[in-house]
DNA sequence: CTGAAAGCGCTAACAG
DNA sequence: CTGTTAGCGCTTTCAG
């Protein structure tokens, strides 16, 4: 029967290894670790000589039980095979990395009871702070960020009335923007093709600006119009036929995102509806690809890299003490390409 | 001025808080949380009842310290934003998850210097196994993992040959089975426009495997017919412009990957090439999107999700005592969809 | 500027 | 089945 427990073998070097070999104390060695400056050069110099010897590599567990910091911070995400999240997520590892940081990745798959366990799990792992998305989360989220001091970030949203600390851009405005420009053009027949809004306060607040837009001219979106699905190019092409089908006056659709809009791209294609010139179509996040088809996607642009950015940096902000963060602003603009014209003639 | 360090205020319930209040020991609360079977029902209450009044939440790093285990697997992917490495690190925490165990997912950009790195950061943290992309790794990388006895896994490649566990499918394969298939439909001014190969086995294996299928029918991949370039649509839409002006006999072109396909792809569109009439074009993965395309894109298939999946599995049963793992083979099969047709008659 | 020593919170023999 | 106890490897006062 083998030994079901893991064989480490010879036991790997520790700290007290190395003081013992540079004949100093552990203090000494754990300074140098921090890279303390108060240490003569003849210590360093001993010191990093016996690390050197020994392929010492400190251990993490026993660091962050001694000085309560782990050095991590998570990000929990949505969608990670989404392009744009996987982007933000990136950028995001792009500038903890030369803190000293490690991006601990996770992705719910829109499952707020996977968001929560992910989040239990990351703070028995450590955590020094974490990125959510949007702002809708079930409470036990709030109340173990809160009982367990951690800094977080709701990040993809903008609300500077919210309790909690955003980083985003307000995704109502997006949806209007693009809806005035499809009413400028002259479409009086929009349809909206929406991803899921429960638990989903991003695409929540997509439809509520789109519906925005239209109230402002007096136009509405009836529930003819409207259809709500997954983000996968399959649903939306499904959707898109059946709109298709059932009601033929639509001139343009507005779409929750770029996968959907693309699905109702690839579904015109396959029905012979020529984009722009019979049906408008628009997207909303501008992942790479979509300036590249064609037609080009009109788009919301969602500075994705930037939230990345400025995530890392407001955490490790907070994670070094500065108290509160507050709300950042960022925008998210409208990118005319080529898949949206004038509403065709009636026939 | 303001505390540098972090406050964290009162401090929060531990193990022995528990163990006071349930009034049993540390190691019955700690037989708990390990859902030890061998536990009285009545203690085991009490215990549970502790924890849910003292909102509990076990130390990782305490826990990783004294138990020498992390209960973390990583995974150091070249590129999280290229859909394919999205669906399999998605796949892989799938399946890691259920067994208590947390992903640490990163992202090199194809840099061995960050891939070592961020090796090392994911030791420094506690690391029970780990999966890498590729066989092509620097010294370091394999001393690392060999010195701290850490479980490891070659995958996207498969040879049995190899010191190196692998799990993967045949790259070269795949890309002889395309190179026939275009052979087969006549095709005899074929161009490739690859990967880069420096530091990316799979992308020089996928080269490999057209010259040999070309070799097979006495052909050749002439310099001129040869494109090298990062894993972007704008590169191929580049590279294919040049192509398009530099050999004009060309009838088909196979790509590297699929980014690559559809940039191609994106340029006849542009140039008024069309596909698959007047250029065949062939991908390599099976992203999602490529097959809602029109023309759908004919590629091999990539089994991301199966990979995920057999890492999980097989990098769980290392940690768990089973020694060496056997090299897993998975297949790449040609799936022929609408960009590929018999080469135009010579003008 | 450096060292001694007391933990950090949890696990795992070993007893009983 | 349950408790006792000695660490796991590192950080951090507190002296000197």
């Amino acid at each position: 029967m083998v030994s079901k427990r893991l064989q480490k073998g010879r036991k790997l070097p520790t700290l007290s290894d190395v003081a013992r070999r540079a004949e100093v104390s552990t203090a000494t060695v754990s300074r140098y670790l921090k890279s303390d400056d108060s240490i003569k050069p003849a210590l360093r110099e001993r010191v990093s000589r016996a690390i050197a010897e020994l392929d010492y590599v400190p251990h993490g567990a026993a660091r962050a039980l001694a000085s309560r910091r782990s050095h991590t911070i998570g990000a929990i995400i949505p969608a990670l095979d989404n392009h744009i999240f996987a982007v933000a997520a990136q950028s995001m590892q792009h500038h903890l990395d030369p803190a000293g940081y490690t991006l601990l990745l996770t992705n719910t798959d829109y499952d707020p009871e996977r968001e929560l366990n992910q989040l239990r799990s990351m703070i028995q792992r450590g955590l020094d702070g974490v990125l959510l998305i949007g702002q809708q989360h079930t409470a036990s989220v709030y109340e173990l960020l809160a009982q367990q001091r951690i800094p977080y970030l709701n990040a993809w949203v903008f609300d500077p009335r919210s309790d909690h600390p955003t980083l985003g851009f307000d995704n109502a405005e997006g949806a209007r923007r693009v809806t005035r420009y499809l009413l400028d053009l002259g479409h009086r027949h929009i349809a909206m093709i929406a991803g899921q809004q429960h638990g989903n306060d991003r695409a929540a607040q997509r439809v509520q600006g789109v519906r925005e837009a239209l109230a402002e001219r007096d136009l509405s979106l009836p529930a003819k119009l409207f259809r709500e699905v997954p983000y996968t190019i399959a649903a939306a092409r499904r959707a898109y036929f059946d709109l298709h089908q059932t009601a033929p006056e639509v001139t343009a659709v507005i779409c929750g995102n770029d996968i959907l809009a693309m699905g109702v791209l690839f579904e015109c294609q396959r029905l012979g509806v020529e984009v722009p010139r019979d049906l408008s179509i628009t997207g909303y996040d501008d992942i790479d690809i979509v300036g590249d088809m064609t037609p080009a996607l009109t788009t919301v642009h969602v500075p994705a890299r930037t939230i990345g950015r400025r995530a890392a940096e407001s955490l490790l902000q907070q994670v070094n003490g500065e108290p509160i963060a507050q709300p950042i602003r960022l925008d998210a603009d409208l990118v005319v390409r080529d898949s949206c014209g004038p509403p065709r003639k009636t026939a």
